[in-house]
DNA sequence: ACGCAAACGGAACTCAAGTTCCCTTAACTC
DNA sequence: GAGTTAAGGGAACTTGAGTTCCGTTTGCGT
């Protein structure tokens, strides 16, 4: 098997010592093929050699970099991890939460992105390395958003002792659950009822973290 | 490829003409198979032969009446749905759903059946049939517990209009974002804080459909 | 009970995903 | 800007998942 790849915490393997000029243009390249592939045949119907025949690359060199598809994903999820999304800042619980769950609902049904997530956290569940990669991303967004939930705590809109990550996850959880789990549409109004039940619920202080 | 295959809904395949005896059998056993394979490996990581073996049972019929695993999925989904759960009846929503959250929380963090639903979720993200076959599930699922939403409306609880499919969802969706996507604790709070999170919202209206 | 064919099963076969080998290209250092 | 060697690339090779073939078992109608 592979030692030393790019997901892993430890080893330095190909693509560590030389990280510039051509060494950056393939992983460009074969991480947008990867998400090419991922998009168009999920995750199981992704062939390596097909990845480096796309990307424009020798297959040798997917192997010996990433190797597995697992691996791969794990490495695209570190890369959007770095590309961070503004948060807004409508002046109220309400209108931020709104906007977020608009936010996520237009990510969920793009054509590409919703694929796409499906498609990595079908990966995720089944590898531990990229599972924590998602997790990964996951916090940076949530870390991201907070602010919107301290404003909120500071006009006096929530209790104080709200956690700011339950909040986004009870806002982002109905869309993800109909993407992944139960099918239903998923539409401006289950966006809307997303964001109204987790106001509601942060008012009654359900987020309240030492309760 | 493969015609006529169980998860489809058109042609009579293997198993359908004489479905007794041998073919039950087979087919429990195969099942039970693919259902270890895929707690242990996870979905990709399952081998149809090695799912033959396991079942005692020759690798040609598993891959003349399934043929792949998405396949082998969509069956196993078919029959968890048959297998009901009863419901709680607690006599208020508060424990009613709490009941239900605690059933969840008891199957997602179940050392086989947590894995299992990730695995099964997972080859769900890339199979239409397998997808239909999860939705179905899951509209069995809510069905069977929508009765403690219709008698929380009747005991004057939550407001007349009240959509139970959304009250169900709402409760499950914040334990299958932590289990797939955000891996953040499945633990007694986590649950806790899913059922008052959705009572507080019905109780506010939230979920009354044609609002 | 009998007979037909549906379904099962072993074994040989195929072919493409993944590996290995070795040469070529081009980052990074001084 | 010259040398060192990390990283890339082409092509042959290996291996095992998936298929095919055909003989055997057994469910089911009569």
């Amino acid at each position: 098997m592979n030692e030393d790849t790019p997901g892993a915490g430890g080893g330095a393997g190909p693509g560590t010592v030389r990280p510039g000029g051509r060494t950056a243009r393939v992983r460009e390249a074969v991480l947008r093929a990867a998400g090419d592939a991922l998009v168009e045949r999920g995750f199981g119907g992704v062939d390596l050699a097909e990845v480096a025949r796309r990307a424009g690359v020798g297959k040798t060199t997917v192997y010996r970099r990433w190797g597995t598809v697992p691996v791969l994903v794990a490495d695209m999820l570190a890369e959007m991890a770095e590309s961070s999304q503004p948060r807004a800042d409508t002046g109220s619980l309400d209108g931020d939460l709104a906007a977020l769950a608009g936010l996520i609902l237009g990510t969920l049904t793009d054509e590409r992105q919703g694929p796409l997530f499906k498609a990595v956290i079908a990966t995720a569940t089944g590898d531990g390395p990229t599972a924590e990669a998602l997790h990964r991303f996951y916090r940076v967004r949530i870390t991201e958003w907070a602010p919107c939930v301290d404003l909120a705590v500071e006009r006096g809109e929530i209790p104080a002792g709200t956690d700011p990550a339950e909040v986004i996850r009870s806002l982002s959880a109905p869309l993800y659950y109909r993407l992944l789990a139960s099918g239903d549409p998923l539409d401006a109004a289950a966006a809307k009822r997303a964001a109204a039940a987790t106001a509601v619920a942060a008012r009654a202080g359900v987020f309240v973290s030492a309760a």
